[in-house]
DNA sequence: TTTATTTGTAACGAATTTGTTACATATCAC
DNA sequence: GTGATATGTAACAAATTCGTTACAAATAAA
């Protein structure tokens, strides 16, 4: 099973718990009362958070009380950042007109014939 | 189908692609001749880039030459950043940590006045 | 001790992803 | 024209993902 952090976040709900992470620190059930969907599919989520350093857990108890832990994040920048020259950049902008003319060479294309 | 930019970079193959595309324009086959999977599976997985803006093709005569647009990585690397104060605050991240947070001045001193 | 709470996980199913082969189409080279 | 080349896509299969329900175990509360 893939456990890097690209897939990590690749997922919309991950995401969010994420997102929730990063601002307090809640247990399990907390997490799970803020989605529709079922206690188990959070913890499955979590379990993978935690498996690639997202997301740090510790045992109070019974409970078990989940922490962002972001600095897994910086091989994502890390990854986009080698890029960044290559936005906004002429480059960029000849890319996108190529887009443009692309479009337009597929609505040709048909009458064309 | 979920075609989202952080799914399309979640596939390492994607992540090759990209990295290849960024620096030099190729048509479909030299592309997919620099992997061990199938022309076939590499056309899916550019399609899929050009969807979600990652990758833009031009058509020359049969040949379709890729290149890489990566103006759609700034969702991820925004999604990234609001994080990165969250990080630990390494010296090296504070640069950046203080450019941000210089920008958000500028942002919030609009509002103020 | 008995009961309620918090959680993990097994077992399963549906949907999606990721690859394949086979074939169709368009263009170039002769 | 004929044949080679570049590509898209349909049809299929295997693996993975993402959800479910049911149950077990540990801890807290009564």
């Amino acid at each position: 099973m893939r456990r890097d952090v690209f897939q990590a976040i690749a997922d919309p709900t991950r995401r969010e718990i994420i997102g929730m992470l990063a601002y307090q620190k809640m247990n399990l059930n907390a997490v799970a009362d803020h989605f529709s969907i079922s206690r188990p599919a959070i913890s499955k989520h979590i379990k993978m958070l935690t498996e690639c350093g997202l997301v740090v857990i510790e045992q109070q108890g019974r409970e078990r009380y989940c922490t962002a832990s972001l600095g897994q994040l910086g091989e994502v920048s890390d990854w986009i950042e080698q890029y960044r020259q290559f936005w906004n950049t002429r480059l960029d902008n000849l890319d996108k007109y190529l887009a443009k003319t692309q479009k337009q060479k597929k609505h040709a294309k048909r009458k064309s014939d």
